[in-house]
DNA sequence: TTATGATCGTTAGCTTTGCTAACTATATAG
DNA sequence: CTATATAGTTAGCAAAGCTAACGATCATAA
């Protein structure tokens, strides 16, 4: 049998879910003029703070298979915003940088994309941003466990 | 100039947003042999709970184009999930509703999908639980203003 | 040393989901 | 009655996910 606490995370899960959900699709829609979608973006993230990194890892880190991370790599690539180099040691391996230009833009695009997003917390009471900053450390350990 | 809350509100953005991303990629993969991806299911959840719905409120509902929602409900439709009635009042006008099999399989698939998530939940502790279900319901409130 | 097999990345090709533009059909206003 | 506005669909494009198959490189074992 359940416990209490068991029973009742079903409905928090779904309200999770469908709150990713159209939090994703409504900042795609604010953020219409940016030159970065959120997987481009997420990558690119993941590159300047994490870099230099191989392709295979990039793909493991954002949880996608290796030919869908080629693809975001070859567009950042033709953005000028990463740049490939082989690895000296081994031939196979790719590894993958920011160029100057993406480390700058990374910042002005998450910051223009989650614009939306900042807005309504801030519209929020003190003890609900308080709240939603401690839940989202939580939700980041749930979501890397999962 | 910004005011302390303000400032500390953009890494809460940034981590839901990321939580967001890498929430539904990893539920999309959870849900290998799932027959309802996340656009369908969110879509046939409004109709199965606010049906019978228009399309253009279905759309608007879910967030996205019409002609979107138009895919989205003729693919329902041939799985024999939701089924079209012309408004007789307006006969431009579409009514979707739930058939008996989709209400069905509503309940079914969403528990699939989100099932790795209530694992992750139900592994935490009982305060964090607590938080995480107050927040989900901020949070909740937070896209809704978007 | 060379042959075998594993691993890394890419290419090719499919599906789904977004979009805009343009069209049809219906309703409403003048 | 005509003109315009609205609801939904169709057509066609791009991005992002996948699997399968392939080349190139590395590691290992005969």
């Amino acid at each position: 049998m359940l416990s209490e606490t068991q029973k009742s995370s079903q409905p928090t899960a779904e309200r999770l879910h469908s709150a990713a959900i159209h939090m994703l699709r409504k900042l795609r829609r604010e953020d219409e003029t940016g030159s970065l979608s959120a997987p481009r973006l997420s990558a690119l993230s993941v590159v300047v703070f994490g870099g230099p990194i191989t392709l295979g890892d990039l793909a493991a880190a954002e949880q996608v298979r290796p030919p869908t991370m080629t693809r975001i790599v070859s567009a950042l690539e033709q953005q000028g915003l990463v740049f490939r180099k082989q690895n000296a040691q081994d031939g196979r391996s790719v590894n993958i940088s920011a160029t100057a230009a993406g480390k700058r833009l990374l910042l002005k695009a998450r910051t223009r994309r989650i614009r939306a997003l900042v807005r309504q917390i801030n519209a929020l009471t003190a003890a609900e941003q308080s709240l939603l900053r401690k839940a989202a450390h939580v939700l980041a350990k749930v979501v890397a466990g999962m």
